[in-house]
Parts: C-alpha cells; structure tokens; sequence
DNA sequence: ATTTTCCATTGATATATTTCAATACATCAA
DNA sequence: TTGATGTATTGAAATATATCAATGGAAAAT
C-alpha cells in the first residue's frame, strides 16, 4: 500500500468528531441496526449535514461500510480494513530503516 | 485519553511526507545516529525546513523523540506512543457502542 | 396528491495546513 | 573574528478542511 492511501485513510481517522462517529458505530452490520444518520447527529449533538459530511470521509476512506433499509442510511465500520490500516502503520515504524532502504535500491533497480 | 488527544496523533501520521520521515528514523536512540536533518531532507527530496516543521508536528504529538548532539539533530521514533495510538484507536472501534454508552450513563449519573 | 421524514449535496465562511524562501540562531572550524 | 554548517523560526501563498444553513431528491405516511 503506497503511503498516500495510508495517509489518507488516518487522516480521516485524526478527527475528533470522527472519532466520536467511530465509537458510536457497530462493528457489523446488524439486523437492529443502532444509529441511522439523524439519530447519529442527535447523540452527537450536531447538525446532519456535518454528519453526512464525516461519513463520507470515513467511507470514501474504506474505512466505513453502509446499507440503506427504507428510508434509513445504516453505517458500521469495516474492521478488516481498521486492522489493516494499524498493521501497516505500525510495519512502518516497525521496519529498519537501512534494510527498507536496501529494499527500495533493489526494486528500482529491477 | 480524549478523543482530541489521540485525533491530533492520528492527525499527526495522517500525512504521507510525515509516514515517509517515520519510515527513515531509527526506532531507537542509536549511537551511531542514522540521518540527522539535513541528510533526512536529502533523502526526502525535500527542503529542510520543510522537514523541520514535520519534525516538529510529530514531535508534539509525542510520537518522535529528539536529542542534539554537537550541531546535529537526532530524532527516533518513540514506540511505546505508537504501541499507545494504535492500541487506542482499535479500541474505539472494538467497543460495544451500547455498553460504552451505559458506561457514561453510569459515570454521568454518580 | 400532499405532507412528512430522512439523507446527500451545494455553497459560503472561517480556520487549518502544507510548502518553502528568507532569515535568525547556535555551534564548530580556520 | 570570520566563515561555514546545521537547525529552527518566520512570513507568505496556495491549498485543504470543518462547519452548517439551505436545498434537492427519494421514500413513506396521511
């Protein structure tokens, strides 16, 4: 994974709001869903549109999921994809520098 | 940890110039230092003081330590507030929004 | 058919961020 | 002391982001 789309997905992550979203959303998709989107934006005591807003960031980033029953817009958070964005964030800081760097001379230089 | 707190660390690694520099510092205090600031910028292809603002976003947040030595500046990367973040954020998403709001309810409520 | 409900989008504003040249500051060398 | 080296800061410009009122559009209820 190229470090823009890692840096993208935690950059719609390091938002406060967000983040709240985040805590407020299932981890599957349930039958009894929890929150549609008016619900979501009256426990977090902010407008809709601002919701709506956050969403998509969060879904563009992969990092939600979403079904529409009747009316309603249920969102829940794609666990698979959370773990992987931790995994590779962490090989990042987990990787030696100088090895990495031999790496990258051996591919560019294929 | 609030929610602002771990936002602005995750903010904070939510760029790609920034998961670059990360990608290049040593994990560890090392003796035999790995890039001091400008060699980082040589290495990044990018200006230094345009690292030195990297470095010190991420310095702030905690995520990075930094020691001078004689006209040197050398930063690593502080693994316990990674561990810290990463450990954090899954937790947010592992939560069971319904327990977690009981919990508050119960908190609110003493 | 009309109204209500729910969500997404648009548009506008305020704020934040990224980038880098220029400069300041400190340390070392000659 | 003068010049060179390494880093941080300042200031400016371009871009991106967060917020929300207003609006559009789709589905359900009356």
């Amino acid at each position: 994974m190229p470090h823009s789309d890692l840096a993208r997905q935690l950059k719609a992550i390091g938002d406060p709001t967000r983040l709240r979203i985040l805590g407020l959303l299932p981890r599957v998709k349930t039958c009894q869903a929890g929150y549609n989107v008016s619900q979501l934006a009256g426990e977090l005591g902010i407008p809709q549109p601002t919701v709506s807003h956050h969403l998509k960031i969060l879904f563009q980033a992969d990092l939600i999921r979403c079904e529409k029953m009747c009316r309603d817009a249920y969102y829940w958070i794609n666990e698979p994809a959370v773990e992987v964005v931790c995994d590779s964030f962490q090989a990042i800081c987990r990787c030696d520098p100088a090895q990495s760097a031999a790496e990258d001379h051996r591919q560019s230089s294929k």
